[in-house]
DNA sequence: CTGAACATGTAAAAGGTTACATGATTTT
DNA sequence: AAAATCATGTAACCTTTTACATGTTCAG
């Protein structure tokens, strides 16, 4: 409980402290708003969720208004002073590097050697989840009454961060496209 | 050592199968090559690497000319075709989805709420680390003579993948560029 | 009153990273 | 012969995922 015990969060701890303190949640809305936004750049699992509130609270990072004991109904969290001098803390320290698991890719670097078709196939594959990613998560979604979004000039940090969801969904259809283009070259030699 | 226990192994287990497939390597090399090429997309931990090369073997999906006991000296794995046909496998079976840990970005979504200064710091530290990225991964690196490389069309493979991370780091720097413009914008309403 | 969606939770296992330890080879 | 780099390995820890378990509220 003491007051440097930030320091030991987990990442996901600290994403889940950073939705508690824009606007008081209960860890499932904290579930869904993770999926629609932060999903394709930080996944929050459900097994870690519920522990992990549980800690914050430990901490007395967040708290939720009653402590009502027994009950297993939707409990409400904000985050507190503390909480938020540790949000800041986090945010101004200097963040982990960029980490990735694209096993669509990997395996498209080592297909060179099978036939094309078989290249052709993850590349569709490829395609598909962009095409999923691109309907269902980096959509904007109707904007919410609590989103008092940051204006930065012109717009807004959600604004800022989704259009980067987009562009990273369009760059990676358009490289579909391409090696597409270079498989039909194959074809064409061919024919 | 069943041959269908390829089904157990882990996405770095098969990540290691593929570099040994593309021709033999050590473990050594190994590292090398997936800090060069693959590291943005899937990175491998040392302390993987030597532990999933033991079990690759023990599978019977890769080997090691000469078993030399006690030795501790570099030992080069070639893939046997048990192992080319779990590799075969695995690239027709569905990819897991792709996982990101971005902390930056995540802090970014918080950040709004501070002054602009820290989002710009947060954005000065996202362009370093993409600069750093394409100084050090993104770049193509001289032309490898094992790189066997197959011609997709007129390109091949790697250049492709490397275009990918290109365009990647190209994105997301053209991104920082945006924010710091809006961040701009706050700076001249205050003028 | 029944099913769907809401809501919270836990345990076990899998997977990955860090830090450490050690020895071999090559260069200066 | 010292230093740098090549090379392999291990153990402990941390984090995340999966699968399961359970109760609640609301709409039809």
């Amino acid at each position: 409980m003491s007051v440097d015990e930030w320091a030991d969060l987990t990442p996901t701890a600290r994403t889940i402290l950073g939705f508690v303190a824009q606007h008081p949640r209960s860890g499932y809305d904290i579930r869904e708003a993770a999926r629609r936004s932060v999903s394709y750049f930080w996944g929050v699992s459900d097994g870690q969720l519920y522990p992990q509130l549980k800690l914050l609270a430990e901490l007395g990072l967040i708290e939720s208004p009653q402590e009502d004991p027994g009950a297993r109904s939707k409990s409400v969290w904000h985050i507190t002073p503390a909480g938020r001098a540790a949000l800041t803390k986090w945010i101004r320290s200097p963040s982990a590097p960029l980490r990735m698991r694209d096993e669509n890719l990997v395996k498209m670097m080592f297909a060179a050697e099978l036939e094309p078709a078989e290249v052709l196939r993850l590349v569709d594959e490829r395609r598909k989840s962009f095409e999923w990613f691109a309907k269902n998560v980096a959509s904007p979604g109707p904007a919410q009454s609590w989103q008092a979004d940051q204006k930065l000039g012109s717009r807004t940090t959600s604004e800022l961060l989704h259009e980067y969801g987009k562009q990273h969904t369009e760059n990676a259809l358009a490289w579909c496209d391409q090696v597409e283009e270079a498989l039909r070259g194959i074809a064409n030699d061919r024919a």
